[in-house]
DNA sequence: TGAATACAGTTTGTATACTAAGAGCGTTTT
DNA sequence: AAAACGCTCTTAGTATACAAACTGTATTCA
């Protein structure tokens, strides 16, 4: 193993838990440490140049947040993906999104819709270069953005909690088919934009549920495929 | 066969950091603790008789739970509640509350009434011995006994963060008036009791609006009143 | 007199030291 | 030979030590 560390030069105080944190977050999410992996906090010091005092701090945030598990006097591990509690999500995210767009689309000023616009368009360029992380982020701040416009705090954080989770989920729809990105997201994207932009409350919330659903359709669909099915197994 | 470690009454390790902050916690949210008020590790390490690295613990839980605010470098202070935002919150609560007991009047099973009793029970001994403090928290438990039994943990958790939110700012509605406790409240929880207990989902939907809706109005009947008009300033 | 700076005190952020709780493994005792 | 005991090793939880940043005050200089 390299013995290059992470730790930057300036290391401002105060910001290392923080840095760490974002670091093993962003890692997550992204799938790139998968679920159930243990998280060792001295080897997690020694990555990230520091003593584990700041690792500690971040774990702690990371538990808060349910994205690992702390096991008392053991370890803490990446949180498990829960399938089973899929269409529960679904059931969840779908009213938080269609709530939070239908506020939108009536209480959005120019400044949220240029904040739109720019996330759309960074989406369609993630999709053109068919770098799937950073879709499945963009993603994320498009409709983060929509939340925001819909001027209320309480339902942007719940929704947000939400979409994170459903980063892992999304992460592992699409590896399972080679990372191939469908352009018609992008396309839907753009409807909800346009009924926003004309403050078609109805519409928006209508767009937001089909999307919502499309998700959940698709994956299901991926959950019932059979991937071994092609393997003899006698 | 491991022994039964629930029996050991030395279960300290590992305890004291969640020890400190559900004891935080709760002052916070029955308004101990106020709004703005500076909490000082040292002396909160030296209250609870522990070192400091138990309390940081409890504080960064407490910050990710949006109950503290960290000030970096300077000091932890308690969340101030915004009570601008109070047609927010209540516009976020309305929501939740309504799709978790709609969905707990269509899901609930024997346990989760049984729960759900309990708990009105024990909200109604409160209210009776007029204990305000009780009051709010068994009102908390009893919306949560419902959302629990929607069966949907993500619609449960948002809900729950709602709750806690909203704690505080009943706590200071109650306060201003002399803690004196309405006796049609137990009458409202008993109805939604009903409509869950009959999968009556339309009209516990309905009860859970108007539940909230009664929140909303009886607390911005308080913050309209004025309470200096009797001081003469000239 | 007023502003700027240096100094001291306080408190957080980080590093390190110490302790206890499990996990694994070998030895001992029937 | 199998179960129980104990040893060690690893790792999390806690305590303590140290360093940096902010606050306030007092002194100095214009």
């Amino acid at each position: 193993m390299s013995k290059n560390t992470e730790a930057t030069p300036k290391r401002t105080r105060g910001e290392s838990a923080n840095r760490i944190f974002k670091a093993l977050r962003e890692e997550i999410l992204s799938m790139q440490l998968g679920p159930g992996q243990p998280l060792d906090e001295v080897s997690l010091a020694e990555r990230f140049g520091v003593s584990r005092s700041p690792v500690r701090e971040a774990l702690v945030r990371l538990a808060a947040q349910g994205l690992v598990n702390t096991l008392p006097n053991k370890s803490t591990i990446i949180a498990p993906l829960n399938i089973e509690e899929f269409p529960q999500y679904i059931d969840a995210l779908d009213l938080l999104q269609r709530a939070t767009h239908r506020l939108a689309a009536t209480l959005r000023n120019d400044a949220d819709l240029a904040d739109i616009d720019l996330c759309q368009q960074q989406f369609t360029q993630a999709v053109k270069e068919g770098d799937v992380v950073a879709m499945i982020e963009r993603n994320q701040a498009f409709h983060m953005a929509i939340a925001n416009a819909s001027h209320n705090n309480y339902l942007a954080k719940s929704y947000a909690s939400l979409l994170d989770e459903g980063r892992r989920i999304l992460r592992l729809y699409f590896r399972s088919y080679n990372d191939t990105l469908p352009p018609e997201l992008v396309v839907e994207h753009d409807r909800i934009i346009g009924a926003i932009r004309n403050q078609d409350a109805d519409l928006a919330e209508s767009l937001a549920h089909e999307h919502s659903q499309e998700v959940k359709t698709r994956f299901l669909e991926y959950m019932a495929t059979s991937h071994t099915s092609g393997i003899k197994v006698i």
